[in-house]
DNA sequence: AATGCCAAATTGTTATAACAAATTGCGCAC
DNA sequence: GTGCGCAATTTGTTATAACAATTTGGCATT
């Protein structure tokens, strides 16, 4: 991504790698909610000096992806029953819009992608692969957003999911467990390939509010 | 939270004194989009080394109020006009939800906040104080959106308004010279006063909307 | 057994120096 | 005059060390 040509070279910096890993790991549900991380243990973690954490970690913190203390210590954060339903009510409002977007520029290689991704999660889900789920989740959703060609949208999206990683790792066990999950993929699809704006937008809203209702739900056993 | 004994200190860490400093400027227009900004200038100018500086801008820069180039370098971003039409779409979106959400929590001392803020605005904009215009017109805004008690919604707006500051001084002239601005503040007062949910939406929606049809005029003749 | 306190360890903060890449500017050749 | 290329400057990157504040754990006192 960095570059094409021949001659460029400019090695990706640390701290954009330790960024990336990091948010990775947080997106994922590696790290638990609460959970204190300290910048010379994140160092000794991923390698590197203190200075480079550093940036990745203002960064996080600024995406509210983690969450500094007030004593300055990091954490990562909590979510609360309104912060899920707040969080998925802003993800209720953005992403129909991204999608709406993204009908202007819908072509055959995109559908056979996000179908492909579809196919994925289900297969995913089947053998109770949750992390292979999520991942082809991400990917069936993303691929459309990012065909919005927003440069607004997509990140603010993006980070919302982020914020939903440590979170996830309460959800895995129930998901992991679901037969019939009803996800409304093959709505958006359908949707897509009519050039329904209102059918995409209904899909696309009815599948975050599943996931509200899901999460909501595990939320109240646990 | 912090602390509430007698004892405790804690000077403020000087990069988020550095971060406060320098995403006001930039929330007010003192830098021009497009102005290259190095760590090494930044130091000199806000005091401080390059350490704290180097926090500071990572966080504007995930918070999109700064620009990193594919080489590094910091630039104050340009906003085209695509990305202020989307960037007007997500406070459309948004900004009546933390209206709403504030409606359960409208005190007599927060409608008269709001109102004085109104008052100090319109007098602001009859002397051509346009900086002052914009510091009333923000307090406003927030002191209705902070009311919803949401910590998931206020810092998204926020950051949103902080993203068109650069922008800003394009408009500057513009906004100086207009003698009859019509916003919306007195129907949202109303609203607010009714606890009528729809109306106050509505307002809400239409101050938006207004700021975007003003701003995309201003962007048509420059 | 509970509480208060002090010392040790841990943690974030900041400045600095060495380094690598990119940018700039000047001068030379055509 | 224009374009090329090399050197000087500027810029971001990273590690490290010294420092201040917090947190932790144990010990003594009640």
């Amino acid at each position: 991504m960095s570059d094409n040509s021949a001659k460029a070279k400019t090695t990706a910096p640390l701290h954009e790698a330790l960024y990336q890993a990091l948010r990775k790991k947080l997106s994922i549900g590696a790290f638990a909610p609460g959970q204190a991380l300290s910048l010379r243990s994140l160092a000794a973690q991923f390698g590197g000096s203190v200075t480079p954490i550093r940036d990745a970690v203002w960064r996080l913190a600024a995406e509210m992806a983690l969450n500094i203390s007030s004593t300055r210590r990091i954490f990562v954060p909590k979510l609360t029953d309104d912060k899920i339903r707040e969080l998925l009510l802003v993800r209720a409002l953005l992403e129909p819009e991204a999608a709406a977007m993204a009908l202007n520029y819908v072509d055959a290689a995109m559908l056979d992608d996000m179908a492909l991704a579809d196919s994925n999660m289900n297969k995913a889900l089947k053998e109770g692969d949750v992390a292979g789920y999520m991942a082809h989740n991400h990917a069936f959703h993303f691929t459309l957003y990012r065909a919005s060609g927003s440069s607004v949208l997509v990140p603010m999206i993006e980070a919302l999911w982020v914020r939903f990683g440590p979170f996830m790792r309460h959800v895995y066990p129930d998901v992991a467990g679901i037969n019939g999950v009803e996800d409304h993929h093959a709505e958006a699809l359908a949707a897509l390939k009519d050039k329904d704006e209102a059918a995409l937008r209904r899909a696309i809203s009815a599948d975050v509010k599943d996931a509200l209702d899901f999460m909501l739900h595990d939320l109240n056993e646990h």
